[in-house]
RNA sequence: GCACUCGUCGUCUAGCGGUAGGAUGCGGGCCUUCCAAGCCCGCGGCCCGGGUUCAAAUCCCGGCGAGUGCACCA
């Protein structure tokens, strides 16, 4: 048997129409997939039974959808404007690394510590040079994995503004000696060119002109004393050639906006004003269950547990996407948010009635034996890692799922137990949930986060003071707590009092928060690959197509007739596809390709009895059954509530 | 983002300065009473932009994209 990789189920799916690159007639951009007419059938089924699953693994869950767009505050609160947020530095011949990074490697101090002007000072002195290349390193930046978004009609202007502060207060480029001197010829072509169709922004300071395009590539410098014309192009010292040029004048993305030194506090002044419309892409969806807790909690009538998911897209610029699905810019999570109060927990109950089921785990004192996995009872689990009861048994939950109701076979699953310094400080345990994808070894289609931080009263010393009454009512009686790491946050920034809790005996209570989180296009992505082999044996809950109809002969107008009345009376209740071009056996063979787990098909038996023939994918076995009892048949096959219930 | 390799019908592939060819697929027809690979006809392509040349899919430059390895993935 052939050996299907990676790159066939691409073809694959670019071919029936799962999934392709987005915004291919103009030039893809990596990082963003459509889903096809195929790819979309099948990402809602796996939706609906991940709804159907994890929606219902205990009392008192509820989907919510808040917006993708959010508040600059709520990223502050989660730190992603902090922590997210690389300083990348760059030398001459375009090698792009992490400025703090060199900083604590080569001068050995804290770089967390230095704002961004004094790290781009330090690299301004040539106190660190390239280490690829040796050559100076410059032009520092800021590199968020989050896509800002400028709301309300200012936003062009913000972003100019936004140029500008850059321009002056961080890279301060804008310097002479970084300027060639040109001749006039060169800058009349310029402006010819700009006369003609491009546009060009320029800034007035004292007796100088500077004018840029917009990827800031070139600017030239005209100084009204001495009437002379300089020109930069903003990296090294290059010869002032036609690219460059060329360059500027195919910017045609523009703000024409002048002003003189007169407006810059008047337009400065503005932009603080407009800082105040600046939102964010959510880079996780989390961080929406997290705000919205106190309104659901209340809602819900202040029960705990609460569970709120929510399946939706979020975005982050990566540096590089990779591998279809795997790594997107543009991705969708579905992500359960459980919330508890850790001292009195449910959970651990449940984990009594399962402790000597089996998972399979790669714990971090095991990764030294060399093997991909071991099957562990959950007793086991919880007597060589002291993990909470809880938590190992949502990793059993989790794993029923993958096996029962996804079918992926057992020894292509594992729990990834990261270490101390893989995962993140908010993460008490973390593991990822892995599967084998053949070319791509283990890749991550989920994660388990128990996501809290213990404080002892130390913590009290740091707080706002218009808070500290409530925060100190969670100690009483108690040296340490221990709370939701975003809950908490949320708490400290937003000041909003529903975010604690009361327990029957009067004492207070923030709730822990355990994450179960997946992305599901890489999921969708996984479900092609391990189930692919010329025929999709994609369970046939999740196919795509649920049944195709096809007459024995398409020259004979009675089976055309006849299965074209039942692909009208099917089509209302499934997915359906009719078919009638060619052979049988090449309409079998599409199908299969695609994943439809029933065709069927009408021939002269069929005009006699009325019965027809159903055709199962994966035995190429056939039944008759009659035409009346069709719809029923089907509407037992592909029942999700029953499949979820088997568990 | 860096380095290397690579972009030809939807898919696979030949051509590598001079009329873009095959296979598969898809559509139509013939034949066929149940599992692609019988016959006939048709549809469909050189990633994009510059440059060199009488002439560019082919050579050069840039962009975009893909693969692999680094790096990145709070």
């Amino acid at each position: 048997m052939k050996d299907f990789g990676v790159e066939d189920i691409i073809n694959l799916a670019k071919e029936k129409g799962f999934f392709y690159e987005s915004s291919s007639i103009y030039g893809a951009k990596s990082g963003f997939y459509d889903y096809g007419s195929l790819g979309s059938l099948l990402k809602k089924k796996y939706e609906n039974l991940w709804r159907l699953y994890f929606g219902k693994l205990f009392d008192n869950i509820y989907e919510i959808q808040p917006s993708e767009i959010m508040n600059k505050e709520v990223f502050i609160a989660s730190k992603h404007l902090e922590l997210f947020n690389d300083p990348i530095v760059e030398c001459r011949k375009g090698h792009r690394l992490r400025a703090d990074k060199l900083i604590e490697e080569n001068l050995n101090i804290k770089a967390e510590s230095l704002t961004i002007e004094e790290m781009n000072k330090i690299f301004e002195e040539g106190k660190i040079l390239c280490p690829l290349c040796n050559e100076k390193l410059s032009n520092l930046k800021l590199f968020n994995l989050m896509f800002p978004i400028f709301v309300g009609p200012e936003s062009d202007l913000f972003l100019y503004l936004e140029d500008i502060r850059r321009r002056f207060e961080i890279l301060s480029i804008l310097k002479r000696d970084n300027y060639n001197k040109v001749n006039e010829r060169i800058i009349s072509y310029i402006y010819k060119q700009y006369l003609e169709n491009q546009k060009i922004y320029g800034i007035v300071i004292e007796n100088k002109t500077y004018i840029f395009n917009q990827d800031k590539d070139i600017v030239i410098l005209y100084d009204s004393i001495t009437n002379e014309y300089f020109l930069s192009t903003n990296k090294e010292h290059k010869e002032i050639d036609e690219y460059y040029i060329e360059k500027l004048f195919n910017s045609i993305h523009y703000i024409d906006i002048k002003f003189d030194v007169d407006d810059l506090q008047l337009l400065l002044e503005k932009y603080n004003s407009i800082l105040n419309n600046e939102m964010y892409l959510r880079p996780e969806t989390a961080q929406g269950v997290y705000i919205d807790f106190p309104t659901e909690f209340v809602i819900n009538r202040y029960r705990l547990p609460l569970g709120l998911y929510i399946i939706g897209k979020a975005f982050r610029n990566e540096i590089s996407p990779r591998n279809a699905l795997i790594r997107l810019r543009e991705f969708t999570q579905a992500e359960l948010q459980i919330f508890f109060d850790y001292y009195n927990n449910i959970f651990n109950q449940e984990f009594d009635k399962y402790k000597n089921e089996y998972i399979n785990v790669l714990l971090v004192n095991s990764r030294s034996k060399n093997v991909q996995y071991e099957e562990l009872s959950l007793e086991d689990i919880y007597n060589y890692t002291g993990i909470d009861k809880f938590y190992i048994y949502f990793l059993y939950k989790v794993f029923r799922f993958y096996i029962d109701i996804l079918k992926i076979p057992k020894n292509k699953i594992r729990f990834y137990q990261l270490d101390n310094n893989e995962k993140s400080f908010y993460n008490m345990y973390h593991f990822d949930l892995e599967l084998y994808l053949d070319d791509l070894k283990w890749v991550e289609v989920g994660g388990i986060h128990f996501r809290v931080l213990k404080f002892d009263t130390n913590i009290l010393n740091k707080v706002p003071k218009d808070i500290l009454e409530d925060l100190e009512k969670l100690f009483i009686g108690k040296d340490n707590i221990m709370v939701g790491y975003d809950l908490w946050n949320h708490f400290i920034l937003s000041k909003d009092r529903r975010f604690i809790v009361t327990r029957p005996d009067g004492s207070k209570f923030i709730p822990v928060e355990l994450e179960l989180s997946f992305g599901v296009d890489r999921n969708i992505f996984s479900l092609l690959v391990l189930n692919y082999d010329n025929i999709l044996k994609l369970p046939e809950y999740l196919s795509p197509v649920q049944v195709a109809i096809f007459p024995l002969l398409e020259n004979k107008e009675d089976h055309n007739k006849v299965a074209r009345n039942i692909y009208n009376s099917l089509r209302k209740y499934f997915d359906v596809y009719y078919d009638d071009s060619g052979r049988i056996g090449i309409r079998y063979k599409r199908q299969d390709e695609i994943g439809t787990p029933y065709c069927i098909t009408v021939d002269d038996q069929t005009l006699r009895d009325n019965t027809v023939t159903i055709r199962y994918r994966d035995t190429k076995e056939q039944i008759r059954l009659n035409i009346n009892d069709l719809v029923s048949f089907f509407q037992d096959k592909f029942n999700l509530y029953r499949v979820v219930d088997i568990i």
